[in-house]
DNA sequence: GTCTATAAAAAGATAGAC
DNA sequence: GTCTATCTTTTTATAGAC
């Protein structure tokens, strides 16, 4: 798929030396505060070539964002299908699930920073690249955490009508939670508190979709 | 309180002119982008003055961050008394409180994209601003929300055990939601599609803290 | 205390050699 | 395609008159 072999090496290289650093650069700085001089020089490339392989500052952003956003959510996707295939118990199989979900974010620190740069930008990004970024990110996570929810109301573990809803809530009352209060990590909370506050999110989830006791 | 009268008429107003002018700037293009020429023509001061006023940007900036907070926590705390204070209709109640939170976004939209401002901001913020912050701000919409839904529950309308918990979880399906999928207002949704969301969300804590049925 | 004018630094983007 | 050197604009912060 590379077209027309522009040069025998150092190409594909130096173009994703560029990105990873401009994830880490955008994300410990911000958009407007982060330099192209910045990202050239922790790529080991010179500014020329970073402007080679994108027109400018914004492109380079959403490229990085877009890419990032993917990368996350095929972590994700690992994480509920170990959490959420089998279930043994339902509780402690959320909570294992969202706890591990919310480590998520420190696992990826540099793209988590990067999303509230883009939350923070999100009034001077076009609303169309806005919204593939939305699609490629959290949207996915609802639209693939909803078939299992399903899959577990058909069991008879809980009383589901709409997955896509019940998937929303589900983040909110727990990694939306504890993402709110460290700002998607960057003011650190005590592991205790985190599962304090994950656990009673789960419970809460329960309790609004327990299935009705049929005695 | 007014330290040693420095001059006869000017200061204050011109104090308050400069806070106008940067609540509105730093929400319009954030933190690092928002000049400080556009602040002090947008005030209809020299820049000069600003100086004088404020040590430097990141001064001014929290401290217009710190006031906005309190205006906004009394304007919820307006909204809380309107509609829980009297519960007729308790579902009704909630959707039209929450509907009423969501609307106060848009309603003071420099502040809350000021707010996008400060959490993107947040690893470069000092800590024990931020939090001074976070308790002016978010932190007491949830105390002070927490003692209306104790008085609910009181009356045997709802079964809660721990009542900050309790408004955390109805933040987070209602208002949080929302702010998350319009960016604060940054993004425009349909009133319906609000509506929709709001209900449920309330809808979804209503089913996780009913009170037990004694037949 | 407030203003006009300016200094000093930084950042986005480009020219031209190899 | 990549590099060094440079242009142009913008920005924070300050000097000095009133």
């Amino acid at each position: 798929m590379t077209q027309s072999r522009p040069e025998p090496y150092g190409r594909a290289d130096k173009r994703q030396a560029i990105t990873q650093a401009a994830r880490r650069v955008f994300g410990r700085d911000g958009y407007t505060r982060a330099s192209m001089d910045a990202i050239a020089a922790a790529a080991g490339v010179s500014k020329r070539t970073v402007y080679n392989h994108f027109t400018d500052k914004e492109q380079l952003f959403l490229t990085v964002a877009l890419e990032g956003a993917e990368d996350v959510t095929a972590a994700i996707a690992q994480i509920m299908d170990r959490h959420l295939h089998k279930i043994v118990d339902l509780e402690q199989d959320l909570i294992d699930f969202s706890l591990d979900r919310v480590a998520a974010v420190t696992s990826f620190p540099d793209h988590f920073a990067l999303v509230r740069a883009i939350e923070a930008e999100a009034a001077h990004i076009p609303p169309p690249i806005l919204k593939s970024w939305i699609a490629a990110g959290p949207q996915t996570g609802h639209l693939r955490l909803a078939p299992y929810l399903r899959r577990i109301a058909d069991r008879g573990l809980l009383d589901i009508h709409d997955a896509e809803s019940a998937a929303a809530h589900l983040t909110l009352l727990t990694v939306t939670d504890v993402n709110q209060q460290t700002f998607y990590g960057a003011v650190p909370l005590p592991q205790e508190e985190i599962t304090q506050l994950v656990t009673i999110g789960v419970r809460a989830f329960l309790r609004s979709y327990a299935p009705t006791v049929v005695p």
